[in-house]
RNA sequence: GCCGUUGUAGCUCAGGGGUAGAGCACUUCCUUGGUAAGGAAGAGGUCGUGAGUUCAAGUCUCAUCAACGGCUCCA
């Protein structure tokens, strides 16, 4: 006998060999029906597998995150099981779940190509092996006898993953006539998989490398019912909808054309509002914290680019030179090494210290056509950039400050959601992808870390992500739908004040190099707007909204004082419309809701009789009357407050 | 850049070898209407672009450009 003990510490005793799925049953059948795996002494296991020793078990349904995630790796293994069926002869590489939900599965198909339209076909095929409910079945395997499975098989990738695994440790599941390596865990049998949707087909390098052979990858989804796979796709449609690229479009944010170039958006007269009222906190925030602000040219010649050694790193994602009068010149793809020539023009002294240039510049990015994404990657953008110099002893405040401006940003726009990484250099890459400086990487990211620790900031460490010139802070960041992306940076730069023979006098009549901060707390314009638009779901607040207020006339024997309320709001500073269009009341109403204006006012006989508006909230409806002023006053208070909400 | 998919009116989409369609938006007229779609008429497209096949090409072939879903990349 054994002994179990479960997640509510209470115990009891079972024969050896007992599985998971027998300890469900002897609690009742109905938990036995849900169990699809086990956590075993803090590790996931198949729910059939048998228990030799006292062990803590927690039984693992398809509500718990590491059930669903067997859930939807056996699916793969089924999907897996279709394609074979169809394809014969194919090779398999690795087919995980995923922690955003459902499972690919990458696969070489030979010569032959699985368009989308025949994913249906074997969704179908996938739903008839699912009926057989064939078990999925684990079985201890040589190392010696894997290896003449697979090249017997003639699978060089199930081969090359072998080699990396021990004897001993090397397991297969079988389900139906399927066989694959793996160390699972998986469900029970197939049969519990009810609702299977494949949703993609793309190419992808073999162990993510493009240098390599691109595999077949089919990306799918599947749920114990038909119902919860419904949810899904509905909730795919509503993500639809806050879709940046799609709000941006209807509310008149930018365009893109072919006619002007891949990336390069055109910001339309509702999206430079938005831009300009960025630019205003950014420079209120900016001026606090004593921020000075510079312009710089968008073209520099190529001697700074070599000067600052970006060029040999980046020249690949920067736009080819032009060349005027016998000189190369570059559109800058970062305003960095035009900062420091300005710390450079005139001699500095360590009261001059700490330094810190602003500038929202307008950098180029040859981004490889693939990454273009609407707003979010784009080659031509605006960076909320500043550099701060400063001494190793101003280094610890400056980058709390910057730290701060993040969280103050954050709480303005009710961002809760995000993730600082810590992005370290990886020493096998110095001198390739960075600069060749052992001792100066390992300071300086002691550094950072040591700001992080002290500030008690939450922050994950990520190796061979840093800048080439320094170690850095990304703030990662989740849009309303789910996508992530990095928002902010923050980095420190050991390097290029050196490459720019940068210089200070110290207190002592010497000199010293300056620690560079580059900190760009909102980002790009273009990839901050994109953020903006799917967190609002373009339902922007006040102050930022491109048209504040929209008044509604009820009918055109109200125009002149409808003007009159026009003006006064104009005379506020509120950005204002009139819909004098000849409809109905209703429609201007629903009209003006789709086109998500924070407020509406309606003015019929009554609020002209009264001199007062009528004042409808976007998506909350009628919201009572005021007098003009009364409404000015609030709505002049939300926008200074930059309110989320009313 | 690589793999796959898609390009028809401002937007959403139908039409799959025989003279270009719908709804919404737009313009004009009627209607002056009180909190999410009043009515009528009209205008608008060399079907992404360029070649080819054909008596005939949105429709079939090829090339090219762009967008979308991924991979790789992101100073």
């Amino acid at each position: 006998m054994i002994n179990i003990t479960f997640p509510d510490g209470a115990k009891r005793a079972y024969e050896a060999g007992v599985t998971a799925l027998d300890i469900a049953k002897s609690i009742s059948e109905g938990l036995a029906r849900k169990v699809i795996a086990a956590n075993v002494n803090g590790e996931v296991w198949d729910a059939t597998r048998p228990i030799h020793a006292d062990s803590a078990v927690i039984l693992l349904t398809w509500s718990d995150a590491d059930g669903k995630k067997a859930f939807w790796h056996s699916t793969a293994h089924l999907m897996a099981e279709a394609v074979e069926a169809s394809f014969p002869g194919v090779k398999f590489w690795v087919g995980p779940p995923l922690d955003s939900g459902g499972f690919y599965y990458d696969m070489d198909l030979g010569d032959r190509k699985l368009s989308e339209e025949e994913l249906s076909a074997l969704e179908k095929k996938m739903n008839e092996l699912a009926k057989q409910n064939n078990a999925y079945v684990r079985k201890d395997v040589p190392k010696q006898e894997a290896i003449q499975y697979f090249t017997e098989k003639g699978d060089e990738y199930k081969l090359d993953l072998l080699s990396n695994l021990e004897d001993g440790n090397i397991t297969f599941y079988t389900q139906g006539n399927f066989t694959d390596l793996c160390r699972g865990p998986h469900i029970p049998a197939t049969g519990i998989i009810k609702a299977i949707k494949l949703t993609s087909v793309a190419g992808a390098y073999w162990k993510g490398d493009e240098k390599n052979k691109m595999l077949t990858r089919v990306y799918g989804i599947s749920f114990p019912n038909q119902k919860e796979l419904d949810e899904y796709l509905q909730m795919l449609e509503e993500a639809k909808k806050r879709d940046h690229r799609k709000l941006g479009k209807e509310l008149g944010i930018y365009t893109m054309d072919d006619d002007v170039g891949q990336g390069l958006p055109l910001w339309l007269p509702n999206g430079t509002i938005v831009i300009e009222e960025l630019e205003k906190l950014a420079k209120e925030t900016e001026d606090a914290g004593d921020y000075k602000r510079v312009v710089t040219p968008h073209i520099a010649k190529e001697s700074m680019y070599l000067t600052s050694g970006h060029l040999p790193y980046y020249q690949d994602s920067m736009y080819p030179p032009m060349e005027v009068d016998g000189q190369k010149y570059y559109l800058k793809s970062m305003n960095c090494p035009h900062h420091h020539k300005i710390f450079a023009a005139e001699p500095k002294s360590y009261k001059d210290l700490p330094l810190r240039l602003a500038e929202y510049g307008t950098c180029y990015r040859y981004e490889q056509s693939g990454e273009l994404f609407g707003l979010m990657r784009v080659r031509c953008l605006h960076m909320n950039d500043a550099h701060i110099y400063c001494n190793k002893e101003q280094f610890g405040d400056e980058f709390r400050a910057v730290n701060d401006m993040y969280l103050k940003y954050f709480k303005i726009f009710g961002i809760d959601r995000y993730v600082m990484r810590l992005s370290l250099h990886d020493p096998e890459k110095l001198g390739q992808k960075y600069i060749n400086e052992p001792e100066l990487w390992l300071e300086t990211e002691a550094l950072v870390r040591k700001v992080l620790v002290e500030s008690n900031i939450p922050f994950v460490e990520v190796k061979g992500e840093g800048a080439f010139y320094g170690p850095k802070i990304d703030v990662q960041i989740w849009s309303a739908i789910g996508r992530e992306f990095t928002l902010a940076t923050n980095q420190v730069d050991f390097a290029q004040g050196r490459r720019f023979n940068l210089q200070y006098t110290t207190a002592d009549n010497g000199h010293d190099v300056p620690l560079i901060i580059h900190r760009a707390p909102l980002g790009t314009h273009e990839r901050f707007i994109g953020f903006l638009l799917e967190h609002y779901a373009g339902k922007f607040p006040v102050w930022l909204a491109p048209v504040q207020v929209k008044i509604l006339p009820i009918s055109d024997k109200f125009s002149e004082y409808t003007k009159d309320v026009y003006r006064a709001l104009r005379r506020a500073g509120i950005r204002a419309e009139i819909d004098d269009r000849n409809e109905k009341i209703g429609k201007k109403i629903r009209d003006t809701e789709l086109m998500k204006i924070p407020y509406m006012l309606v003015i019929g006989e009554k609020e002209v009789n009264e001199g007062k508006v009528a004042i409808r909230r976007q998506g909350k409806g009628d919201a009572g009357t005021k007098s003009v002023e009364e409404f000015i006053a609030g709505v002049k208070n939300e926008i200074v407050n930059r309110a989320d909400e009313v």
